[in-house]
DNA sequence: CTTTTGTGTTAATAATATGTGCAAATACTA
DNA sequence: TAGTATTTGCACATATTATTAACACAAAAG
């Protein structure tokens, strides 16, 4: 499996929602660290540097409002990710937490499945800005933007599953990604597709840009040679 | 596809439940065993020693909070995977598992994607937690990644078996692994073939790369050459 | 020296994974 | 809504890999 690399940085003074955020951030691969109020939160901030920091509102010592405003003052959290916690019943502090730079919010009580879907969401936001939009291997040129692939200077027409599952090859020449893997990346976690639907796709790539490029290896699965 | 090859425990006071996960775990190809409540669950822990034990947390005579936490304090199973089943309704219940050490949970009603998933993804971590992907051994270079064999920069071609017992001999150069080891390692468990196989890949494998690299050692087993 | 045990080797057979063509189902577009 | 493109599933052919059995050979035990 792949492991997530993001480190999240939870605030909040109650330890069993502390606990709780941990556990299911953890779980999803994330690299977690705690605070317990806003003040600890900024100094955890400045050790660690996050690339998302979870902020309760409502806090002793120094409220997240207050400490969000205070880290977007800093240079290098500027562009930090911020999500606050509501007490689901004020309306109003949702938006005072906008004025201050935060990037969403999630309300009280929190439910795993909107924490985490609003949590990687925003992540995979900044990756896909990371991801390289364009990636380059010989004649082959795979543009994420336009979702156009081109072979020595001829366009190919990828249908939009095709295209994943080649960025995906592509994206790490050489490694095998196991049908599982390829699944849970193209497809996605919940989908049911009978793995040989893989074999289809792969056949399709192969079609429109010759076998020499993907590679099978049997019983495992296939990969992008390079 | 890859045959599982642990053992899960699962407690649960409801039949129908038990033979719904019972069902969809065996499919996966897990060795599944049952029990009916917490006490049937603890001595039938002991008794089988499992990987992983999926916990009901509502049951007669031994709830499954309680019996989480008589097996935590038991040595052996210290580090053995607890997940909990708790009845969705109580977002928060789940807190109350995380303290006794659960590592993780699914609320019902269950369903056959999301149960396996979790529990695959638990194993699987536990799996590789220990395995490098790249094995670098004088002019031998064995890469899980990429599934590829280099002796001496020349590439060489593997197929599965034979690579997974290269990997699993070259992992600890010199140590002598017995038959019964290397089948249970590259094999599984509960898969049965005749001990002569494994002679058959060795001698495939020293075709393949020379026989100075895989040693007999005689009535014991093989090495790799160090 | 003979017997016993364990391993090497080969070839035949079984099991498995993948490629391929086709068709149904689904999603898109005009 | 019809028409088109895409996605998926299935069945069969083919290729590769895994396994077994049979026998040869070597080393150790008696």
């Amino acid at each position: 499996m792949e492991r997530n690399t993001h480190k999240i940085l939870v605030v909040d003074d109650e330890p069993d929602i502390l606990e709780f955020i941990d556990y299911n951030l953890k779980r999803e691969g994330y690299e977690v660290h705690v605070a317990a109020n806003g003040q600890d939160g900024i100094d955890k901030a400045k050790e660690i540097n996050p690339d998302l920091i979870v902020l309760d509102v409502m806090m002793p010592v120094l409220d997240g409002i207050e400490a969000c405003r205070r880290l977007r003052e800093m240079p290098e959290f500027k562009s930090t990710f911020i999500v606050f916690l509501t007490a689901g019943s004020e309306e109003y502090s949702e938006i005072a937490g906008f004025n201050v730079g935060a990037d969403d919010y999630i309300a009280k009580p929190i439910k795993p499945r909107v924490l985490l879907s609003r949590i990687n969401a925003i992540l995979r936001r900044k990756d896909q800005s990371a991801a390289p939009a364009k990636i380059e291997l010989g004649d082959l040129v795979i543009d994420k933007d336009s979702f156009i692939v081109t072979q020595n200077g001829q366009r190919i027409q990828m249908a939009k599953k095709e295209f994943e599952l080649l960025y995906l090859l592509a994206s790490k020449p050489g490694k095998v990604f196991t049908r599982e893997n390829i699944l849970e990346k193209v497809w996605g976690d919940d989908v049911l597709v009978v793995d040989r639907t893989i074999d289809v796709h792969i056949r399709k790539i192969r079609e429109k840009l010759g076998d020499e490029n993907i590679s099978t290896v049997k019983g495992v699965g296939y990969k992008f040679e390079n």
